[in-house]
DNA sequence: ACAAACTTTCATTTATTATTGAAACTTCGA
DNA sequence: TCGAAGTTTCAATAATAAATGAAAGTTTGT
């Protein structure tokens, strides 16, 4: 496999994968470009690159500005903007993790501990559905402090310890 | 709230989820609906509670039980199939990540194996290119292979040990 | 072996989500 | 302050994904 083709094919899979995810292909595939790149791109390589609208490139870029995964870089004596990709996988996926707890998990939560905590008349059938919805509420919290734990763990010994013990 | 509503909101909200996580959304509302209910569930309530059509009832909770997360339930002396779901949430969570894994974490693997090694001439591009899919693809190996181990984690003293420290 | 009761399939339709592109906006240099 | 170079917005359109429902397929009791 030559160079181009792998790289096509790494866009392509990287979009795919966003797609099932939830993240939209196009900004996935923006992404993908950014990060195998030693180099900043334009927005017009972008577009000439995924054969995409000015845009649909604008706002995915903008998209992935938000999420804190992607730089605009400015070239001296140069009006256009170039943009480069946050390189550093664990940043990366500690990004992603935020952004997704705070725009989908928190809101979640919140519904979780609102239907939870209805006072159950006597009925087993209210009574199973305020005990599993709380139960899910404590799963639901306790996965998403994970991640936000996940940071400051990687920095002392037990973490690095656990992380080399999990490999 | 009384528990109808809760209950609805629960449905609804938890379908929101899936579809922004790339299940779609008739499939984790008769998830949740079978969540929250302490009886076994036939199609037709399914169906009347959802206000769905059979083909879709159908082919969604067939699809739930390929995931291992619903299973089907006879009830004495009835010709009908009732459904139950998985409540153990620890259960499900490993479910979900193994179904997930071998759908979409598995193949995209395979493509980042293949696109790191070609054989990167000198230039800085393919080294860039090369080295930065080889990284990603360790990265997704070695987080794919975290969710294998979190089972057998939970169940060993030092397991529970960090689970309760992460807590 | 039949038919009633129930389930599955899949071509068609509908709903959802992403993309386009032209107009509006912004910024910078002269 | 003007105009060129560039960026953003958003209503319209296209692409994608999900749902319908009628026909085909199963299963079970008699």
């Amino acid at each position: 496999m030559e160079f181009k083709e792998a790289k096509n094919k790494f866009v392509q899979t990287w979009g795919a994968l966003g797609s099932q995810w939830g993240i939209n292909k196009t900004m996935a595939q923006i992404h993908a470009l950014l990060m195998v790149s030693h180099y900043p791109i334009s927005m017009e390589d972008i577009m000439e690159e995924l054969q995409i609208s000015r845009g649909n490139a604008s706002m995915n870029l903008r998209a992935l500005m938000d999420w804190g995964i992607v730089y605009k870089e400015y070239k001296a004596g140069e009006r256009r903007e170039y943009f480069v990709a946050e390189k550093d996988l664990d940043e990366l996926a500690v990004k992603i993790a935020k952004e997704r707890s705070k725009r989908e998990i928190k809101p979640a939560l919140k519904v979780l501990k609102e239907v939870s905590t209805i006072t159950a008349d006597a009925t087993e059938e209210e009574r199973q559905f305020v005990n599993q919805t709380t139960k899910l509420y404590d799963f639901v919290l306790k996965a998403d402090n994970m991640l936000e734990k996940a940071t400051e763990f990687k920095e002392n010994w037990l973490g690095r310890l656990i992380v080399k013990i999990m490999k």
